[in-house]
DNA sequence: CCTTGACCTTCCGGTAACTGGAAGCTCCAC
DNA sequence: GTGGAGCTTCCAGTTACCGGAAGGTCAAGG
């Protein structure tokens, strides 16, 4: 099938089959005869595949690790289980980061006014930063 | 003072002062006569300020801006406020989007043995992905 | 038979926010 | 005067694509 219908099929656009392509990710099985890319069925799957796991926060590194252990029928789950793990690990630390931005800001924003006046707690907060102290801080 | 003190100053690599220079972000206040960028008590705060505000993940856009309302006194700080909120509705987008993630890898991961046998709930279920189903739950 | 429009091709450039590195100049201490 | 640290510019690479230009292909309709 043309580029156009695999993308249609895999909930990807027809733009990523071509980087995936190139990135040597998922080629075509083939071309035809007008030199458009041939997708069968398997590359379809292939596709969905990556297509679930990039919407799992999983990269493209880590997609193409998934992809070689779903096609090695000797892999074994742990292998898998350890690549979930580790994802799981880092939207984790990400997760605690971006709480710690947030209870800042909010913190920052309550004591705001919001009003017309200049005087903003935010901004002496900005201005008032001092990274050796900040540095001393993380060292704790 | 050289990129190196004010690097060190603002806790920030001489690197990243380069390219705040280059997009205009934070222009040392003047050259010495060797070339050498000079870097003045005022720049270090703004550098530092941004430091800052990067570190509670603003963008370079809303550096910028932020900037502008630090060294604009007729600000009001409303405006300020509202970039802040913005700021605190794009944290809670993320951490919904990486919470629903790790549900389903937490999901999936507690399903899969994790032993030396090939079978894995984790792989089938990104094999069994179906953009067309999902798709619909979303609209749901 | 020709045209029109949808679809396909490749290639190039841009995104965000830097980071690394090469080639070459400057400054200071010994 | 020599060595090393520090400075300069410029170019390339990172991630995972997206947008667009220039041009080939195909099927349907007039």
């Amino acid at each position: 099938m043309n580029i156009g219908e695999a993308a249609r099929r895999s909930g990807l656009p027809a733009k990523t089959l071509r980087y995936y392509e190139d990135i040597g990710l998922i080629v075509p099985s083939g071309r035809k005869h007008n030199g458009y890319r041939d997708y069968s069925d398997r590359d379809v799957r292939l596709l969905r595949f990556v297509q679930r796991a990039r919407s799992l926060g999983f990269s493209v590194r880590q997609c193409r690790e998934l992809l070689d252990l779903y096609l090695d029928h000797g892999r074994t789950s742990a292998d898998v289980k350890r690549i979930a793990l580790e994802r799981i690990a880092e939207i984790e630390r990400k997760i605690r980061e971006l709480e710690t931005m947030k209870a800042e800001l909010a913190h920052l924003a309550e004591k705001c006014h919001g009003d017309e006046r200049p005087d903003c707690p935010i901004l002496e907060d900005l201005a008032a930063f001092d990274p050796a102290a900040a540095e001393e801080r993380e060292l704790v």
